[in-house]
DNA sequence: CAGTATCCTCGAGGATACTG
DNA sequence: CAGTATCCTCGAGGATACTG
């Protein structure tokens, strides 16, 4: 990173944290433990090389390592203080520039793995149960998230399980982004038809408790009210 | 600046503050309204153009305006709740990554600068009084600060006022930043020696009084102390 | 004081293919 | 899965001189 030459801890973050992709790098890793190829995922556009770039040059600050299981990186002592500034970051874009999604921004796979790394855990079925997620619209397609009590899991292709097991939710990407970052909620977009779900009715019913969305909702509810 | 393509407030953050140099102007304008050639001044490195075009940025996206004086810029109040976002960044560092000033980042232009932005309003001396900065070591040299109740005003040259109203500060540029970062205190480095203070005793006794020093030595202590 | 205009270089990083 | 290696382009931004 470049530096500014300066002896101030403002200076020092910027260059720290100021390389592109670092910041977003390091709000992935506060979820836990992650693996190369799960960053690069969550990190459409990113190059593998300047990926590995940024995870040595925080392994060399000490902000990352590795895991005692010895597979992928996680945030070390210091680098989980980093939670503060991550929140604090957000939640100011949040509170101040945030404005519905664009175009370009309406990333349907990206919104289902965001989605998924925002469970309930304490609210999962006990019983695997599938969230078909379909989208209308331009680019239409389709994603399945497998929930059992352990977390979330991404398909591709319909995992084929139990059909009462199912539930269906379709809608425009924007709308469901809507509700994710909390410009509006499920309960909304469904009385608007903008979202709909169908499929077993205990799972329909079930469902909006799974799911707690964006970590900085709460802040965007807030700046909508004010 | 470059976009992330993701509907993510951290990524909006990372966009707006992570081009270079924008972090620092946001810093400098903390303080209040500041023309372009202060700024520039407390950027050493930075080229006119880009100051000019970071301003513009900030200007386009309404964190920065012109004051009602017409001269300079200050932050918006979006801009003003930046405050927080380089506090926390500013904190972070200080905790865990600052360490002692590089050769490079001794710049003691600057930190007469940073000294002479963190003045205690309440206690400036009543009639005019000079603290000449006097550092030793590899590039040896003067700059006065000349205070009264309505702030200070870097010279570099002699200001040539009544010799009973100046108090000399001697010592290594090295040793005036550790305490001006908590990394020490201005009363530890002179009863070790590394900065002297001489001229009128009632000038002595009250210079400890009139300045702040950075926003981050508390943090830096704090630090030091764990 | 407060910028604008022009030139020029270097390196950041995207794309892609490859390896263990 | 977890990276490394190579190529190539473009634009960020430093240096400098100029204007109102």
């Amino acid at each position: 990173m470049k530096t500014y030459g300066e002896y101030c801890p403002v200076a020092k973050a910027a260059e720290v944290l100021g390389d592109r992709w670092t910041l977003l790098i390091v709000r992935d890793m506060l979820f836990g433990p992650i693996g190369f190829n799960e960053l690069a995922r969550g990190l459409p556009g990113i190059s593998r090389g300047v990926l590995s770039a940024r995870i040595r040059h925080l392994q060399r600050l000490g902000l990352v390592e590795r895991p005692d299981s010895g597979v992928g990186y996680q945030l070390s002592g210091p680098g989980r203080h980093l939670t503060d500034v991550v929140r604090v970051l957000g939640d100011w874009a949040a509170r101040w520039i945030i404005d519905d999604p664009t175009q370009a921004e309406l990333d349907p796979d990206l919104l289902v793995l965001w989605i998924s790394r925002h469970l309930a855990a304490d609210q999962l079925p006990t019983q695997k149960a599938v969230v078909a997620f379909e989208r209308s619209g331009p680019r239409p397609g389709r994603l399945w998230l497998v929930l059992d009590p352990g977390g979330g899991s991404i398909c591709h292709e319909d995992p084929g399980l139990d059909p009462a097991r199912y539930v269906y939710l379709r809608g425009q990407t924007a709308a469901l982004y809507r509700v994710y970052m909390g410009r509006s909620s499920l309960a909304d977009e469904r009385s608007t038809g903008q979202v709909q779900l169908s499929g077993t009715p205990a799972l329909i019913h079930a469902l909006p408790t799974w799911f707690t969305w964006s970590n900085f909702a709460p802040t965007v509810r807030a700046a909508a009210a004010a």
